[in-house]
RNA sequence: GUUAGUGUACCCAAGAGGUUUAAGGGAUCUCUCUGCAAAAGAGAUAUUCAUCGGUUCGAAUCCGAUCACUGACUCCA
């Protein structure tokens, strides 16, 4: 039986807004799409987060025994700077402002990117498609929305017809929106008068001539808009309907309405069956955000480089801090919440270390012990496959590490469990941290130098405290605590290091 | 204004009607181990879940109202 079968995985589905129990369009299989970013700037925390979330999603329906296909696009061009549809392209003015073609601002941007994930051990999609990868799909959609009277042409630009499509259809049907609310709230820009109706959204634009981006088309010479990409992409790689669509909570509206209606007006069917969304990020308290000056970069987290924070945290810590909440919560950044991520962190960190050096002694399972330990292996499955709570997984693991430094200790003993037993429960210890919640050391800054010195004074400490001579073996640690290296004595003489 | 969501101990946070006499991490305190530390283990710290009503045999969990906060879309500047 797969592990699939056995923990089948609920999951909250935005579009209906409930909890469901998870049924892939073909059985053993899941297409997964994120929408991913655009490179014309550096990845925030808040993307971070977006990722790391459909990270664990991926990584654990794997981990199950799903085949996964996972697109995570690269947006190099098509969003526009408000979406009233108006204002430059974004990549395009970055580039003005550099002074560089705009393929090398997506280029340096997009290896910005991929450093960052690699950094928060952020395994890559499947497939990596860009935007102007495929211009040819997106004209080709376009022109199949005209054919069907959903989208029509005004001065060499292309916009998707929403009510059209909304008597026929429901546009609001993932966001909630009202349309007549829409309608009655918007305001009226000059240069919106192309529209039939304010609401309608780009298909593709023309070009004005200080735009540098620029293909031909049908229409124009121009560009495409924003939402038409992930419809074109996603659909190519994942089918017409397809299991997982996943974003961040803030492209519910109206990117992914959008695609949505491009999708059902296109192909006359719902393009998704499951949407997932990951909540946003706030700073004690305050939403984190350009404009009030605490949004922070992961270099500066890492470094401690930023007026909110005290000191520098891993990525790995960072990790661990934001699995400990539900990704569909919004997470509030604190230092004092890090500082005790950090401490968690390095607590379940440890016992990882632990249990990897254990070696089951030979013996039999005491019944009560085993079925302590393997009802917290159990917990770890249920939790994950409960929408993917790794908050409880993490709880789990917490005690599953008191276990394991038991064993360590010899407060509890190796040989009162069985082999098999010893390694289900040192087996899932190890997967669910490194595979699913892809969880490791933080990558230390251990030269080999450093800790050849190290083990040179351990040694000289060790002897100290053999002779009795106390006050040079505290010396020795003391010495060594003020400069952030912390000694810790095992009973049986044998002496660790951590550095901070 | 429209719409979606949130409000749980000193801090972060889980919790989707009875298996919770409210997980887990941090913090604080006590004890065990230890020459002393550190680490580790054991225990303690919310009669209570923003507020007020309601439904129910039973609610942090459902419904209504109020207050506060957040996102999106607007509005104003």
């Amino acid at each position: 039986m797969a592990l699939y079968e056995k923990y089948p995985v609920h999951l909250s589905n935005s579009l209906g807004g409930k909890k469901e129990v998870f049924k892939p369009v073909n059985p053993g299989h899941i297409g997964m799409y994120v929408c991913g970013p655009t490179v014309y700037n550096d990845v925030h925390l808040g993307n971070v987060r977006t990722f790391l979330t459909f990270d664990i999603v991926s990584r654990y329906f794997r981990h199950l025994g799903y085949k996964v296909r996972y697109v995570r696009n690269i947006t190099d061009v098509g969003h526009l700077e408000n979406d009233a549809d108006e204002g430059e392209d974004k990549i395009a003015k970055k580039a003005r402002v550099e002074q560089l073609e705009p393929m090398e601002v997506v280029k340096h941007y997009t290896e910005g990117f991929h450093e960052v994930m690699r950094q928060f051990n952020i395994l890559p999609p499947s497939i990596e498609p860009s935007a102007t990868g495929h211009l040819v799909e997106q004209i080709e959609i376009t022109k199949n929305l005209i054919d069907k009277g959903l989208a029509y042409e005004v001065n060499g630009s292309v916009y998707f017809d929403v009510m059209k499509y909304h008597t026929s259809h429901n546009y609001g049907i993932l966001s909630g929106r009202v349309i007549e609310d829409l309608i009655e709230s918007g305001r009226k820009l000059d240069s919106q008068d192309e529209k039939r109706n304010k609401i309608d959204f780009a298909l593709w634009k023309k070009a004005s001539p200080y735009h540098i981006m620029r293909w031909p088309s049908p229409w124009s010479i121009g560009f495409p808009g924003w939402h038409i990409e992930c419809t074109v992409m996603s659909t190519k790689y994942l089918g017409e309907t397809f299991d997982i669509h996943g974003g961040g909570m803030d492209l519910k509206f109206p990117h992914h309405e959008c695609e949505i209606a491009q999708a059902v007006g296109a192909n006359g069917k719902q393009p998704v069956n499951y949407w997932l969304h990951s909540n946003m990020l706030t700073v004690n308290g305050q939403k984190m955000s350009k404009s009030l000056g605490n949004s922070f970069l992961p270099r500066q987290l890492f470094a401690g480089d930023h007026a909110l924070l005290e000191k520098g945290f891993g990525p790995m810590t960072v990790r661990f801090f934001m699995l400990q909440s539900h990704y569909s919560s919004t997470l509030d950044f604190s230092n004092e919440a890090l500082n005790a991520a950090e401490k968690g962190f390095r607590k379940l960190s440890n016992a990882l270390g632990t249990v990897k050096k254990l070696e089951h002694t030979g013996g039999s399972d005491n019944a009560e012990l085993r079925d302590d330990l393997l009802k917290m292996v159990d917990a770890c499955y249920s939790n994950m496959s409960d929408d993917f709570n790794t908050a409880k997984t993490l709880a789990a693991l917490f005690e599953m590490s008191a276990r394991i430094n038991d064993f360590k200790s010899g407060n509890l003993s190796l040989k009162n469990i069985s082999e098999e037993t010893f390694h289900a429960f040192r087996n899932a210890y190890i997967q669910i941290m490194e595979d699913v919640l892809g969880l490791r050391e933080e990558e230390e800054h251990n030269h080999e130098l450093l800790s050849g010195v190290i083990n040179v004074l351990i040694d000289l400490r060790k002897k100290a405290r053999v002779d009795k001579n106390y006050a040079l073996s505290d010396k020795i640690r003391d010495d060594l605590k003020q400069l952030g290296v912390q000694l810790k004595d095992g009973k049986d003489g044998e002496i660790n290091f951590t550095i901070e």
